[in-house]
DNA sequence: ATGAAAGCGCTAACAT
DNA sequence: ATGTTAGCGCTTTCAT
């Protein structure tokens, strides 16, 4: 007595019709009478058959997955977006397939030929690099839609003609340099990481805010790697500065981390001695004494609206590309405060 | 010209050899002449062939797929985790496939039917509930082998034979213990949550602690679900005991989030006003002001040697289930200090 | 509206 | 040692 997985043909047997009309009736083919749906739906549920997905991959079929490519998962930022992803695709009765690619972007292409292999439906890439050329090469081959998360190409060409979900990372950055300016700051260094979009958007973001005013530019832009020691870095070669800055902006959680290490090493007291902003809610700009301002934007959001983008052009193979951009907010917060002339070294 | 992905008849061609030689080139088949293998190998790399997984599963072989059945990737904890398994796996050929089941036992049974329908060749589970019937009923279909991830099943019967990789949370919660009596505390609020193993070890912990020195029960515990909102709450009632208690202890970093939330609300000083214990490490313990003691376990070994467990099973399926325990060392820092009487409300 | 039959790319049993 | 062939479970013509 075979124990095995019941097959196609078992529910053809039992409900005493043939194989092809069960496929049909399992995928919605029109051209069957409601006697014969109703016996192989019976048949079904009786001998509980569930379609076998290899099967189906080989013929061409959908996979009913979804491939994300991210740089590091244990970045909550990055988990955040994967679930508000993994979320929107549940429900549709997707599921996430999920590499991690440790930053590293020869990982990262060697991830997309992985899931091309696999046959996923459709792949949303939030990227560590936004200009390798492997990973480039890679994406090229992948014949399903790609959505970016808060990244852009450098040339997307007319081959991958992918979605995209980006954030107003500029806007927010103008309104906490703003607020630092409305403080009396005009010494404001600024912590940059990553080669992606934005930290180019924060940048700008930065420069808008001085040139909205007409002021000179008082600022300084130490830019890196996305890391807590170039954080760390960038802030002992800021406070070492002739014209110290009174206020410092950290690009991304990571670079906070760095960035209050310093602090705490030279006894700097963040909202008296010196202003602090960071981007992105953690725990820590949250939990942390005083609390951190930063320019928040919804990550749960951000990956719902990817997978969404996604969702949209895999069922339906001629939507076009698209590119939405959320809002970001700048919260501020008694980590901000006016100048004070002099910090203590 | 069909510019389709090669196949093996492709190669067969190119090579002038049979398509059951190049199989055979391919999966390493004893019974092959060093010529055929140089031949094989020429022709695939030339017309760069890949195998397609999904034939290869139809005919039951290996997917070199791993499942991670997972709570909550969100949490740091378990994100390191992944990273640590997903580590060993690829270096071992295999990828990880990851689904979160936003601690919901319902929705963890259905991931782990997903799983199944996938072929995954193994699975590796942190289990957010280690009762459910669901769960159970699901894991009796695998036929792969499991691996737990620091949990322990009610009932593992001879069906599921799984593999574990368990935390000695017991020693590490009592090495804190013992430090707070040290320091001369004897009244300790104990936060505990979630039901899984984790928890009744911690208590266990505590009370070892205390009888070892032969003390009376000074300690109170206050269990509930994992999450800062219990951390909260139990934070508070201990706070409003007639025995105040003079340290605190937090079983897990969002009941740390809780309990941090409380004690700001109540203008308490940690280190001073209350000593305070956490386990494992996150950005918060470690860069808080003061720094927050905790009981630490390095988790990246722990996906990793889970992975490992689970690797060596599924290479040599006549391997039976081993159970592997991993240390955990109590880091003592500022946030515990000497007892002072009468904390200020 | 329904059934029979041909593959999808691969492996393994069988032949040589 | 190598080539031939029969399926794995499904979708999809193609008949009827």
């Amino acid at each position: 007595m075979p124990q095995a997985r019941p097959g196609l043909k078992d529910v053809a047997k039992r409900a005493g019709v043939g194989i092809s009309s069960v496929s049909r009736v399992l995928s919605g083919h029109p051209d069957v009478s409601a006697g014969m749906r109703d016996r192989v739906m019976a048949a079904v549920t009786e001998i509980g058959y569930r379609p076998d997905i290899f099967a189906r991959g080989l013929r061409g079929g959908p996979t009913m997955s979804v491939g994300l490519v991210i740089g590091d998962i244990s970045n909550p930022l990055l988990s955040e977006i994967s679930l508000g992803a993994e979320d929107a695709l549940r429900r549709a009765g997707y599921s996430l397939l999920f590499v991690n690619s440790m930053n590293d972007p020869a990982l990262e292409a060697q991830n997309i030929l992985l899931f091309r292999d696999r046959h996923v439906d459709g792949l949303l890439l939030s990227l560590s690099a936004e200009d390798d050329a492997d990973v480039l090469t890679a994406l090229q081959t992948i014949e399903a839609p790609l959505v970016l998360i808060d990244r852009e190409l450098d040339d997307p060409g007319e081959i991958l003609r992918p979605s995209a979900v980006l954030c107003d990372h500029r806007g927010g950055m103008r309104a906490a340099i703003s607020h630092l300016l409305d403080l009396g700051h005009r010494r404001i260094g600024c912590i940059l990481g990553g080669h992606a979009r934005f930290a180019r958007m924060r940048r700008r973001g930065v420069e808008e805010a001085y040139a909205e005013r007409g002021l000179p530019t008082g600022y300084s832009i130490v830019q890196g790697p996305l890391d807590a020691a170039h954080g760390q870095a960038a802030t002992s070669r800021l406070l070492d500065m002739r014209e110290q800055p009174t206020a410092l902006v950290a690009g991304g959680n990571q670079l906070l981390k760095g960035c209050l290490r310093e602090l705490r090493l030279r006894g700097l007291a963040v909202g008296t001695d010196l202003s602090l902003v960071s981007c992105d809610e953690t725990d820590l700009t949250e939990m942390l004494d005083p609390p951190i301002a930063v320019v928040r934007r919804d990550t749960h959001q951000l990956g719902r609206t990817a997978a969404e983008l996604l969702l949209r052009r895999i069922q339906d193979p001629d939507e076009g590309p698209v590119t939405s951009v959320q809002p970001t907010v700048f919260v501020p917060r008694p980590s901000c405060g006016p100048v004070r002339e002099a910090a203590a070294t």
